[in-house]
DNA sequence: TCCAAAGTTCAAATTAGTTTGAACTTTGGA
DNA sequence: TCCAAAGTTCAAACTAATTTGAACTTTGGA
């Protein structure tokens, strides 16, 4: 007589699975890897909170990728540890106040891209300097003023973004 | 005696190189290719509207590279076509004005997940309906309306995001 | 009308990005 | 203290995305 196994629990049954899939394609459109939205859409659709072992278990994740992708989502601010468990494991909730996972997206993916955008400007306005033909300067400072004032303006718009979706 | 050929116009001057270099960073950003970067990045800093063949040899990129990075930065509205040249290339000029650039990303590369993702949420409220549990109906319901409500945010803060952008 | 130059298409090659898995480190409790 | 379970790391394998290039279509002008 062949071993039957218990599988209950394991796979996504099909409303999990929907849900998993509009997070995986909501975090391509971010940019972010596939196992980022397998792990928050789970999350997101659970009423308890979930340990590393669940999502290698039941979203058939190698251990590397949930490790890798529990760090990101802790470093967006996506997902928060629960205290007080049974075991000795880390478990995991999700946020789900708009404002602080569009916080944590603006703080980690797109503050460090405009601060190094600001810093390679200033490289350019030195480049720009030691140009002879003072058509082609005045020519290129203008173009290099437009582009600090579009980073000027990105810059003020994300707390007002932020402050937009709070609440 | 070596054929000795004229390569000037050829490469890009360390100016141009570093500009080309911060769009394609910037890009890669919004999860565009290199591409598309290098030809709005050479148009920005470029004088005189620049054709195919330009990018294909100031860029050493192929003509297919060429050609479909055109077409996506015309189908975003961030080159527009010169009329009235020399030769019979078509021209281009780089869209220069913060507000359009960003509302042709909103309308290409935005919208279409908001409204794709306000489909799949339709399909996730009737497969919700056949839960039989109650409790987790509930909790379910609760979770589908705040997917909801992120979404119909997100639909109203873009216009006023463009709006905070332009001018 | 014809043709060479201009531009497009798309399957294959290449490149970039993600995931795996095995070896490693850390840790709570017996 | 010790060890098995938990979690991390990262080079290699794999997958996804971009670029190439050759064949193709389109077009302006001789």
């Amino acid at each position: 007589m062949p071993e039957v196994l218990d599988r209950s629990g394991y796979e996504l049954d099909p409303l999990e699975h929907q849900v998993v899939g509009v997070f995986v394609d909501g975090v391509k459109v971010l940019g972010l890897p596939r196992s980022i939205g397998e792990i928050y859409g789970l999350l997101f659709i659970s009423q308890e909170a979930l340990s590393l072992d669940d999502f290698v278990q039941r979203l058939n994740m190698s251990k590397g990728s949930a490790s890798q992708g529990i760090r990101m989502l802790k470093s967006l601010g996506a997902i928060r540890e629960v205290n007080g468990n049974a075991d000795r494991r880390t478990y995991y909730e999700p946020a789900i106040e708009l404002k602080r996972l569009v916080g944590g997206f603006i703080r980690e993916q797109i503050r460090p891209h405009l601060d190094s955008g600001k810093s390679k400007i200033d490289l350019l306005n030195s480049t720009a300097e030691s140009l002879d033909d003072p058509l082609r300067r005045k020519f290129i400072n203008e173009r290099l003023e437009r582009l600090e004032s579009w980073m000027t303006r990105g810059g003020r718009v994300l707390p007002i973004l932020q402050r937009l979706l709070g609440q």
